[in-house]
DNA sequence: GTCTATATTCAGATAGAC
DNA sequence: GTCTATCTGAATATAGAC
């Protein structure tokens, strides 16, 4: 099911940090690979190791060697980004998010994970939860930084004060654009049909832009 | 921790199919708020029957005597609504979805439980999966009709009308207000000094009215 | 460095006592 | 009508063979 992308060792060869591959890429990158294709699509707590050890003709135990527990399998994972379309900085980033919706539709992979695995962390005791909290508030930071970046500069003073709870406008608008791409994907997943993850986005982030630039 | 609710027999008297309690509200009710809350805290997956039986001090399989199975369990939570802030039609409903996002803030609870279960079922094979499908589609078309009834009359036609996709811009806008409230409760979750859910939600609905309410 | 075989814990569900 | 005691299977992790 998950045997869309046909080349099974795309990277730019000449990479900053290939750890000395005297062999060719080792087990623990195919298992990292395999064990993130899986979470994504069936969680975290629904996925066992040997879900993973199946695909890859091994034993769970095989799994664990490389990876001293689930847990940890998880973080490693999580710590794996997708390198292969790094986010511009500016007001160019939220362009680079509707793009990033389109792709999610094409190649429901990557950020699928990060879809279901951030619902999920968001429950008791779950070992990605600390990951998950820190990764939201860069990304409002950034995001925040953004829509300020795009609205015209008589509008930046009013959207980057800090009303009566501490909290700024653009940074209200940033955590909306993050939570509807996270929404969507969930609706998406159950519907795919229903929704236009790219054009909804789109359409919430020139919302956004355009309220921020009035006063009212 | 769930005791906000202090009447623990809330149903209209000479309701159609009450099954002739002679006794009072059985078990089974107890069982049924018990595990809203369990779900809603933990998700499904990680949940076990001795989680929710420890709690009122008996053991799984009272739990089980009650309902068939875990996932039995599971259905009969989700059919259970909260019907004491019934959504009211019209575009007065987009004020009773902010509402509903300030209700949530204090008790995270009832629809606490949707953000996490609705995540967690679009992983493979979630016996919920076609409930929220439902309900999602339900939800799109009655918040859709929302925001035509709170544009102006001459913005309706435009809104409704289905572009090359079939998709309508009152539609893209209804799974834009949803997604948004469920992304903002992960959030939320995560980090509740982060985000203020109510005032978030009102700028985009605010935002998505005014940006329909043009032409470009 | 890589994995098979095994131990241990805990899940969901069944049959039958009160 | 309600639940305790028990069975069966599957989960993660360990110890040690190749």
């Amino acid at each position: 099911m998950s045997e869309t992308t046909p080349a099974p060792d795309t990277r730019s060869p000449g990479g900053p940090e290939a750890p000395t591959p005297r062999k060719r890429v080792n087990r623990r990158e195919q298992i990292l690979r395999t064990a993130a294709d899986v979470f994504a699509a069936r969680g975290f707590n629904n996925t066992s190791l040997a879900d993973i050890a199946a695909m890859l003709d091994i034993t769970p135990a095989g799994v664990l060697h490389h990876f001293g527990s689930k847990t940890d399998l998880l973080t490693a994972v999580l710590e794996l980004r997708d390198d292969s379309d790094p986010a511009p900085g500016g007001s160019r980033m939220l362009d680079h998010l509707v793009t990033t919706a389109e792709r999610n539709a094409a190649r429901p992979g990557t950020t699928q994970l990060y879809a279901v695995l951030s619902a999920e962390s968001a429950t008791d005791r779950h070992p990605a939860q600390e990951w998950f909290r820190d990764r939201y508030t860069v990304l409002r930071g950034e995001i925040g930084d953004a829509v300020l970046d795009r609205l015209g500069p008589e509008h930046r003073e009013a959207a980057s004060t800090p009303g009566p709870d501490g909290r700024t406008p653009a940074g209200a608008a940033a955590a909306a654009v993050i939570a509807v791409m996270d929404g969507l994907q969930v609706q998406w997943l159950l519907d795919p049909e229903a929704v236009d993850m790219a054009s909804v986005t789109a359409l919430v982030i020139d919302a956004l832009v355009a309220r921020l630039s009035q006063e009212d």
